[in-house]
DNA sequence: ATAACGTACAACCAACCGGTTGTACGTTGT
DNA sequence: ACAACGTACAACCGGTTGGTTGTACGTTAT
């Protein structure tokens, strides 16, 4: 039913707005109430209130009871499942220079023996970054 | 105009759709023609296009015009920044915890000497993850 | 007891989104 | 020359989204 694609729309659905990006960021901070999070915008409770059930159901946020208040906690491993699907974005692009370096690499072998057609293009290593993380 | 949360926005609502999302693959992987990308979905031509036009004003691909073809590639540096704005929310996440921890110390400081009236709770240190970062 | 507070949810509305078809125009192949 | 291809964009349509107001109900404070 709800597979990684799935879950990838909500994840990004949620964050595509920015009251919802700003209430993510307190509720990872801190915990706050539903009410304490609605004083902080300018609209109406239940548009906030609908905000973080959006956030709810994408699993970016929790929600626990105390008494009258609905205490909202960001949650952190979430976040981290959204940065893996980018990391693994950059992983196809990493693919793609070093597909092209094997490319490179034909090339001179071909034109390194016999002197033929093909022109030459000023030859350069092509660059590829460190396998860095976001950061 | 064009500030931190527009590009975010656009950032975002561009992932939160897993034909685009597909899409970014693809053309991270290595260049693509939008008609070599329509053929690959099962929606019309122009429904592709659009999509190919949303990641590109949110400055995820770019592209590239060769005779009649228009080149698609994705661009990783703004993945990049997209993740790198996760990694913020992360470190927002991090300062809730050294918080927690100051806030034991300080408990523990207080029942240390007089023993009063506040109930004490299995004590544990708070576990927190080494930073990592996405990967 | 009862007023005030915090939450949840339904109904409504304008705007937006993801798809469609149709048209237009430059490029390529025959 | 002309047909086929690749692209762009406009107009349209049903569903969804982000906001509103109103109602209901349990919890806390007076």
């Amino acid at each position: 039913m709800t597979d990684d694609e799935d879950r990838a729309d909500a994840w990004f659905h949620a964050l595509s707005d920015r009251t919802r990006r700003d209430i993510l960021r307190r509720v990872l901070a801190g915990e706050h109430s539903v009410s304490a999070l609605a004083r902080s915008y300018d609209m109406s409770f239940a548009a906030v209130q609908k905000h973080v059930a959006v956030l709810e159901r994408a699993g970016l946020l929790t929600k626990r009871r105390q008494g009258r208040e609905a205490l909202a906690s960001g949650d952190v491993e979430a976040v981290r499942s959204v940065g893996a699907m980018l990391t693994e974005l950059e992983a196809l692009w990493r693919g793609r220079i070093s597909r092209m370096d094997e490319l490179f690499a034909e090339q001179a072998r071909e034109q390194a023996l016999p002197p033929q057609k093909t022109q030459q293009t000023t030859q350069q290593k092509t660059q590829v970054d460190p396998p860095r993380t976001h950061g």
